[in-house]
Formats: structure tokens, sequence, C-alpha cells
RNA sequence: GCCCUGGUGGCGGAAUGGGUAGACGCACGGGACUUAAAAUCCCGAGCCGCGCGAGCGGCGUGCCGGUUCGAGUCCGGCCCGGGGCACCA
């Protein structure tokens, strides 16, 4: 028996599952399909064993929902479009596609060394023009159907970057990759109508079950349903009236002020005769120029128009003020101030001296409302719940606050002036890139006919690659005489081509449909084909694509959906975030650092002051910056794929964080060599001679063992529980090698050691793949059917004693593993228990004991 | 501020509906093998105290209280960490 070298065998069997194409399946097969799907990577080339975690995590679940018989399917491609290849154009003068494609074959190597297996036969990369033709296609499709359009918007605009950024990529006012503050600028761009699916996208989330409710929280609250009413107040003075939008209408008989955005477009006939006028417009251009982070910042201002608006409700005047805190994307842009029930109205009054009317109190007078006026006010009130009551309300008073919502709606309704609505925070998305590394936006303007789209024949638009990447200027492409210049396909004069690219989560918004048909050249996918394998049975990826990428890819499904491509609407059924790994490192508290750290540094003339460069010890997510990257390949080289596979899950359950130890590493290999070395003893046992047969251990206890674990590892996976299904099997090894330790050679240790090697395959593929031919087995152990557990002999030899105190039932001790003679001793000290728990009290004692029951009478 | 999480040995972490807290592994201590080391195997261990010793006693799952014969687990109130959202009317 050789000593366990995983550098000899697993370069053999990755070879072996390679030749054999064992992961390739015919999507038009028979059989229960499972379609179990990594999120792509955008192949930047560097896979830590952080990454590692998410695809050897995909393959042990692959692996296991092959060897119980379903057809499964587990494709892979890359993420290919994206900012960093073109970076390293500029930066390095290596062309985008080159540095991806390089990349990718790296990558690709580095998922065989791990011993991933993926159908390598739908092997898909965004930047190829077979898949990116229909990219532009889905846009022609959407844009037909007014789902895609160009318009001008205040947009997020990224100086650094020399980007636009959608919504999304926008982190706290900064630009989410470079950590540029983001300006505002009024161009026109690219859209996809998302707003339109904002309800059925809120509304799907309640179908996904096997989401992560953090996830769907977050998505819930990105795509911000309110419940309101619109109501329009009249203004006198203008002759018109401005409407707002409120999700308290309960609220309005103490709206004593109204507020617009600066931005709001009846500002102008306001302030028209204000006597300081260019004082107020001098004030709105300051505040319009300000980013969304200053503007935030600067706490809150206003300037009163010297106009009135009249509540529809009291009748009353109240002054119409402007406000930073209005925003103007948002509702209506004006809202009615209710400052004894708003904290944002309330800081607001309490500042410029305006008037504040209670109009809810607490039923039991507790809390601001409970107050005796609005003057001793500290805060706002702003129960919404039948702890509170409305007053002084007129139609509405003494009616809880919901109730009341409801009444004012019809009443608002009844009297013509506004209506109940439904609004969303959420915004159209903003595909336009100003970047060459990505998708062209199939469209044509010509001056004659205007915007045109590409005939769907045409497609693709094929991106240029002999352009120069000099990082300044903006979009080459712009530039590009050759790809610009184009005869209109309506009036064949000359026409431009538009330059804008698409970001690139239009690419990973729909490729897991594509994986089911890869090389169509002539449809975006086969519909009968993607019905049957949609939707993804299990999707694993990070955490950082909760909102973005998930958002999206459920948008753009229910988009197919309704242009008939597909039955489906919901892409994903189950959804596990996996948690990051983190290691000790030490960084430069300036150098490579995130924007967030940044902030947390010195800054002298609005930069980060980079005078230090003294090292800061921290735990974090492994990257090249922090010196704490532990790569794959040493690693593989001293201990083997299989250790890593196996320490990786052993480490933590897999959704946490979990700290990489160099350490902790070695018990993994350990477990796996005891495993190898135990074949010796296995091949041993059998009918040969036996150690002396009197004192050789009962091989009871292993069957049992053998058959709990079973239960445990196949339970275990169902939840995930990949830590402890390990440990389990750790056990189960330990428990055998006892046996064999103190004699043991029962014949049937022969087939438990294939068992074992079963349960640990999905984690350890080279060395049970090896072991198992070894042992003389025929095939892939792969392709071997995952065992069955046999409950009766998972029987504990145990006493479980179940205590009743008047023929109730209390409670349940249990007594491990006696002999049956010792039932009675397990009596004895249960009943010195039971006496001292319940004294004077009759007690009806049971004793289950496999097979027999006792019952016991104590006093 | 709001929402979601989590808090267990020196460390990563176990503990099916309340029932021997600390599985499994790392690190540690002792022993075997070895000229020696590595590797491997065996044994030990929550913490504190007592005992030459088999052992005995006390305290232990962030803190305080409650329910229960029994609480890491259930209930109420706090404290701390991590994450998300944040003028969205």
């Amino acid at each position: 028996m050789p000593p366990y070298q995983p550098g000899e065998i697993e370069p053999k069997w990755q070879r072996k599952w390679a030749d054999a194409r064992v992961a390739e399946i015919d999507v038009s097969s028979p059989g229960e399909k499972f379609y179990m799907l990594n999120m792509f990577p955008y192949p930047s080339g560097d896979l830590h064993v952080g990454h590692g975690r998410n695809y050897i995590l995909g393959d042990a679940l692959y692996r296991f929902f092959r060897m119980r018989g379903m057809a499964a399917l587990n494709p892979m491609g890359w993420d290919a479009f994206g900012l960093p290849a073109e970076n390293a154009a500029i930066k390095r003068g290596i062309h985008p596609r080159e540095w991806t494609m390089s990349n990718i074959a790296r990558e690709k190597v580095q998922f065989q060394r791990w011993g991933i297996l993926y159908d390598w036969s739908k092997e898909i990369a965004s930047c190829n023009p077979g898949y990116y033709k229909w990219n532009q296609w889905l846009f022609l499709q959407l844009y037909k159907r007014g789902l895609a359009y160009r318009g001008t918007a205040p947009v997020n605009w990224c100086p650094e970057d020399r980007t636009v950024l959608a919504n999304e990529q926008v982190v706290d006012g900064r630009c989410e990759r470079c950590g540029t503050i983001v300006e505002q600028k009024e161009l026109a761009q690219w859209f996809f109508r998302i707003t339109e699916y904002a309800d059925r996208l809120d509304a799907g989330l309640d179908s996904l079950e096997h989401w992560p409710e953090k996830v769907k929280l977050m998505q819930r609250n990105w795509i911000g349903k309110s419940v309101g009413a619109d109501v329009e107040f009249p203004i006198p003075s203008l002759g018109k009236s401005i409407r707002i939008f409120t999700t308290r209408p309960d609220t309005i008989f103490g709206a004593t002020f109204m507020v617009l955005a600066p931005e709001h477009p009846d500002v102008a006939a306001l302030i028209a005769d204000h006597p300081q006028r260019a004082e107020i417009e001098f004030w709105i251009g300051g505040v319009r120029n300000q980013s969304a982070l200053e503007r935030q910042e600067a706490g809150k201002e206003g300037r009163f128009t010297g106009k009135y608006a009249t509540n529809p409700f009291t009748k009353e005047p109240i002054p119409i003020w402007l406000g930073n805190f209005v925003l103007p994307q948002y509702g209506t842009g004006a809202i009615m101030a209710v400052p004894a029930h708003d904290q944002r109205d309330f800081e607001f009054a309490k500042q410029y001296g305006l008037p504040i009317r209670v109009v809810i109190r607490a039923n039991d007078g507790a809390g601001p409302a409970g107050s005796t006026g609005a003057s001793d006010l500290s805060e706002a009130f702003t129960v919404k719940d039948d702890s509170a009551t409305i007053v002084e309300s007129g139609l509405i008073t003494g009616l809880t606050p919901l109730k009341a919502i409801d009444r004012i709606g019809d009443e608002v309704e009844r009297l013509g002036i506004g209506k109940k609505t439904v609004r969303y925070r959420l915004r159209d998305w903003l595909i336009s890139r100003q970047r060459y590394w990505g998708t062209p936006i199939p469209m044509i303007y010509c001056d004659r006919c205007g915007l045109v789209p590409v005939p769907e024949k045409d497609l693709p638009v094929e991106l240029p690659l002999d352009v120069p990447f000099t990082g300044r200027e903006g979009n080459p492409l712009a530039k590009d005489e050759a790809f610009l210049n184009v005869k209109c396909p309506q009036c064949g004069g000359a026409a431009k081509r538009e330059t804008d690219t698409m970001d690139t989560f239009v690419d990973s918004s729909w490729y897991y449909a594509r994986f089911i048909s890869p090389r169509d050249e002539t449809k975006i996918f086969d519909s009968a084909l993607v019905d049957r394998w949609l939707p993804v049975d299990q999707y694993i990826g990070g955490i950082e694509h909760a909102i973005l990428h998930l958002l999206y890819a459920r948008f753009i499904c229910r988009a197919l959906h309704d242009l008939g491509l597909t039955h489906v609407e919901e892409p994903f059924t189950r959804l596990f975030n996996q948690g990051v790994i983190t290691k000790e490192g030490y960084r430069d508290p300036t150098q490579g650092m995130s924007w967030v750290q940044l902030n947390e540094v010195a800054w002298r003339d609005g930069k980060p002051y980079r005078g230090s460069t003294e090292l800061v010890a921290e735990v974090g997510k492994m990257s090249k910056s922090r010196f704490n990257v532990v790569p794959p390949d040493e690693l593989i080289e001293r201990y083997g794929a299989d250790t890593e596979r196996v320490y990786t899950l052993f480490i933590a359950p897999p959704e946490k964080e979990a700290a990489w130890s160099d350490e902790g590493v070695i018990g993994a290999y350990r477990f796996l060599a005891r495993v190898w070395n135990m074949l010796e003893q296995i091949q041993a046992s059998g009918p040969g001679p036996r150690a002396t047969e009197s004192s050789a251990p009962s091989f009871d206890g292993v069957v049992r063992k053998m058959h709990q674990t079973i239960d445990g590892v196949t339970r275990r996976f169902d939840r995930f529980e990949f830590n402890t299904a390990i440990s389990s099997l750790m056990e189960l090894s330990n428990v055998m090698g006892d046996y064999i330790g103190t004699g043991g050679r029962d014949p049937r240790l022969r087939d438990a050691y294939g068992v074992l090697l079963q349960l640990l395959h999905p984690f350890a593929p080279h060395l049970t793949e090896e072991l198992w031919s070894m042992l003389g087995k025929d095939g892939f152990i792969l392709t071997s059917q995952w065992p069955v557990a046999d409950p009766a002999l998972m029987q504990e030899e145990s006493v479980t004693i179940v205590i009743q105190v008047n023929g109730k039932l209390r409670g349940q001790i249990e007594v491990p593993n006696p002999p049956v003679e010792a039932v009675v001793m397990a009596a004895v000290r249960a009943n010195e228990r039971v006496q001292s728990w319940v004294t004077g009290k009759q007690i009806v004692k049971t004793i289950y004991v496999p097979g027999k029951l006792v019952n016991m009478v104590v006093r």
C-alpha cells in the first residue's frame, strides 16, 4: 500500500472524468431534472481559495444529486465583458479580449484542478458575438414593446470612469467601483423600463420560499412599495393645484404647510414676484449642484415662497415652502408636511418656526401624543396601528390610523381631488455605458428618420477589435469611423451608430437560459427545453448580488415570459449565498484602499493623505492589497485538491463568513490520509483468520454508525450543513478505525468502507475514486447509487425513560447504551432524580426498551 | 434611526421537537515507535477548588429576570458584534 499522494491520483482522475465527458448531459434526455448553477464569474484571473468555496460547494451538491439518480445539469460560463478588461488594456497595452480570454483559460484550468465537474460542452462567454447577438436581439424586442427607451434624465456620472452608473451602482453617493463622488448630469441615455414590473417583482418575492429572507427583504426595500394617496392642494394665487403624494392621508388635518422640491416645475411661477427672488434662485441653484450625498449632509434647508395652498380638508391656507429634503424623483416632488407626525417635517417645522398640530394620540396617553399640546413635542409621533386614535380631524376623528387612511382615501376619490396610489422607490434601469468592452446597443441615428433599430437580420452589431486604448476622451467606439458610419436601414442615407454599450448586468440577466441551447444560431434559446429546465433548482453565489443581478434577472425573465418565450417567471427556485473566507493580513492604510476605508484616513485637499506606510493588521476578505490571498496552487501541490475541498466545507457553516487557518488544513488532510491507510486493513478483513474471536469487538456498532451516517449526511445535504456532514464522516471513519484497531475483521467491513467512500465522494472525489477502484469495484464511484439508510439498523441501544406526572407527559431522560440488564439500575437512578424533581406527587415512570415497555409507579 | 442577523472552551464550530453542553477538527499536554526529528498511533483535557489516588465539590452557553422536574434551546427586558437600508413623504 503506497502512501497517500494526492499529486499522483488527482490529475489522473481529472483526466478520466474529462475523457469520459461524465458531466456532459443531453438536455433532451429523460429523467428528473436538476439544474444546478453557480453564478458565472467575471474572469479576473486571480481565483483564490475564497472563490473556491463557492464552486466546491456547488460541485459537491452536483455530485450528490447525480448519485441520487437525477438528470443533473451543471454548466459554467464567463461574464466576460466589463471594465477591468478595458483598464488592463489602457494600463498594460493588452487588448481586452486577449486579457479576458487568457484569464478564462487560466480559470478553467483552476476549476479542473479543484476537481469540479462542469458540462463544458455548454460553455458560454458573454463577449463572444454568438452570445451578445442575443443581448442585442433582446434589446430590440424590449424596444419594440416600449420596455427599452432613450430618455433624458438626471443620471449618475462617474468622472473617474467617465461613464454613467445605474442607481444600484452608486453606494453612499460614490461610484461602487472606484469610490469617486458621483455627479448628477442631465444626459440622454438608454433605459430598461423595470418600473413597469415593480409590482410583479415585489409580489413575486412571496413565492420564493427557498430564498434567504435577508435577500428578499433587501429586494423588497429596494423596490420600495408604498401605498398611499395622491391629493390635490389648490393654490388660489396660481389658479391651479399642486399634487402631493402621502402614505399617511390620515394625518391630513395636521398638514400645516407644504414643501416642494427645489426642482419642482411650479417653483418658477410661485416665486416670480417674490421680493428676494434672486436669492431664492441662487439657493435653488446651489441645491441642484449638490450631489445626493452633499444634499443630505447639508441638513434641512428651505425657503418660503410667499404663497399659500389650501388644505382641502381644513380649508385653511397653509404656506408653501421649498425644501432640500424633498426629492424631485420620488412621488410628485411635493409633500404635505405634517410636523406632529413625521420626523422630517417636524425637524423642518422646528427650524423655521412653522405651526405644529397634533391629530393622533396614543390610546394609553403615552408618547409624544400624550402631551397636552404641540408646543411640548420633542419628536414626531408616527404610530400607525391600533394603539392610537385620530383626533380633531372632522370625519375621521375617533378612528384608528389604519381605518382613517382608508376613509380619507375614499373621501379624496369621492371629492375628485385625488386617488389612492401605489408608488415605488425603484427607478428605471439605466443600461447605457460610455465604454468599449460591452455589447453595442443596436440602434442607429439617422438625421432624416430619427432613431432606427438595427434590423434583426443585421445582428450582431459586432464590436470592432482594432481600436486604440488611450484611457482618455471616453469611449474609443465614438472615434472609430468604420464602426460609427452606417447606412440608415430605413432610408439608406448616411447615419451614425449608437456608441454606448450595455451594462454587463444585461449579459447576466438571462444567461441561465442560454446554457440550455448555447450554440443555437437561430434563436435566443429553445423555449420547449427552457421550459423543461428552468427554473434553476439551485443557484449559488455571493450575497453582493442580492439586489443588482438577482433583481435584473428576475425582471428579464418576466420580460421573456411576456414575450412568449417561456412559461417561467421566476428564474431561481432556491438561492444560496455562501459566506466569504477571510484571513489575517496587512494593509497599507492608504494603498489599494476602498473608499470606505479611505474615509477613515487623513484627507488633504480633498484627497487621501498618503503619508503613512505603516502596515495595519486586520482580518478581511482575501485581496492582493491585503497580502492575505491563499492561492490554491500551492495548497493543492502540498495537500491536494481533496484536502482543500474538505477543509473549505468543514471550516464553518457555508453561509457564514469563515476564517482561513493554515493549520486547520492539516486536519482535513489527516482525515483523508486515515481513510486512505484504512484500505490495507480492509483488504485484510474477510473470512480469513480473525484476531482472537472472544475479544474481537462487535460489528453492530459499525453497522449502526454507518446507517446513522448515511441518514445524517443525506439530510445535511438538503440543509447545506456540509460542515457537520463531514464531521459525521470523520466519526464513522473513527468508529471503523477503532473497530479495526481492536481486532475486528468482520467481512462486512469491506461494504461499510465502500459506503464511507460513497458518502465522502462529493467532498473528496479523487481520493474516493482511487480507493473505489483499488477496492476492485467497477466503474466511477460517481455513477454509483447513493446509499440508503435502514432505519431499523440506526436505532441506538439506549433506554428512554419517559416521565409522567399525574398522567401528563412531563419529560424524558435518556440512559445511553446500557446492556439490557442495566435497565433496572437505570430505573433506580432515574427514580432518585424523579423524586428530587417532584416531591410528594405521584409519578408514573415508563421505561422504553427497544421492543419492550415497562411501566413503573414511583412515589 | 429602521430592518435583518449573531453572541457557546485557547480557536473554527456541534447539540432533530426543552432532556448527560462542548460532537468533529485545530492548537495544547502526556505516552508509544525512532539514535534523533518528521510522520503515524494511543491517552488526556470547559473553568476553579479539594484529594497521593479511583474520585469529590462548586461554577459554567453575553447580562438580568420568568416559565418548567429540567433552559444554549421557550417568554420578557437589557448589553455587545456583524450586515442591509436610510431625507422615498
